[in-house]
DNA sequence: TGAATTGTTATCGT
DNA sequence: AACGATAACAATTC
């Protein structure tokens, strides 16, 4: 399942065909999956010259050249594939773009749940998603920020596309196992110097799993090697590389979820729920862009 | 057969 | 009332 390390790799191996091709055709075989809607999409992207590709959270981006953007999210099982010429279809195309150059970029997804959207205002859907964790605006204190302007727990609020955009579940775990911190930790409870040692990891972590070209868990996403690196994550039972504890696989919002009991404690510092404590105004400290 | 997977939306509780 | 947690959902594979 794509996450921002995967999507990074794919959005790298499409840039430099797409990029100053114009879009012929637009055909979609699964319209429920085209927003607004088909005829929307076709009318924005006929004709119009791919300026620039872009990888924004989990989405593809590809900006035009009036104005526009057009944006492919791959959700769970999303692919794209190229074909030229009369070569045989893969599985499961639901969406074909047709270059000016003969090539033929598809949207192939089995499970349907990827997305395809056509958007005059980029800003403001940008707008929507929270911070990038390899940017420049991702600094300790922006963390600081989201982490002590909220009362939730660490895993679902990495999740949280609104807050930080691109981290799903592998890296989540991750990344937490590597900051030594429970994915059930309230947010808010972070000492400063946990503060960096989160940030550390993930940056750590999605920059690894871009080197490795992302992990090829299942048969979704083929090619990666970063499953040869994870620690935790789909290692529920094994023992832990830093302790020798097993691994433990639980449930968190929703998602599984694998941490290493010994190394991310939960009681030591950990205080959930008790006690109510004073919180950062949300809305403070808003940033520009 | 049912568990697994993502992000959005609706709903419930505090 | 606002926020956070939870569940349902879309659809398919193994």
């Amino acid at each position: 399942m794509p996450e921002l390390p995967e999507v990074e790799t794919i959005v790298r191996a499409a840039r430099p065909r797409l990029v100053g091709r114009t879009i012929v055709r637009f055909e979609s075989r699964w319209p429920r999956q085209i927003h607004p809607d088909v005829p929307a999409v076709r009318r924005g992207v006929l004709g119009c010259r791919v300026r620039r590709v872009d990888r924004r959270g989990k989405y593809i981006v590809l900006r035009l050249d009036d104005g526009g953007a057009l944006l492919i999210h791959l959700r769970m099982s999303g692919r794209l594939e190229w074909a030229a010429g009369h070569a045989v279809e893969p599985a499961h195309v639901r969406a074909v773009f047709d270059l000016d150059d003969g090539q033929r970029l598809m949207l192939c997804d089995a499970r349907k749940f990827g997305r395809i959207a056509y958007t005059t205002d980029w800003r403001s859907f940008s707008a929507r998603l929270g911070v990038e964790p390899l940017g420049p605006q991702f600094t300790p204190r922006r963390l600081a920020h989201e982490l002590s302007c909220r009362a939730r727990r660490l895993k679902p609020l990495l999740l949280d596309q609104s807050v930080i955009a691109g981290i799903g579940n592998i890296y989540a775990d991750e990344a937490l196992h590597r900051a030594g911190l429970h994915p059930c930790r309230r947010c808010d409870t972070l000492a400063p110097e946990q503060v960096r040692r989160l940030r550390s990891a993930l940056r750590a972590v999605l920059r690894q799993g871009i080197r490795n070209q992302g992990a090829s868990i299942d048969w979704i996403y083929p090619g990666g090697r970063m499953q040869r690196r994870l620690r935790v994550y789909g290692r529920g039972g094994e023992a832990c590389d830093r302790c020798g504890a097993p691994i433990a696989t639980t449930r968190v919002a929703q998602r599984s979820t694998h941490f290493c009991p010994a190394c991310q404690p939960l009681d030591e510092q950990g205080d959930r729920g008790l006690g109510r404590r004073r919180r950062a105004p949300r809305r403070a400290a808003a940033c520009a862009g």
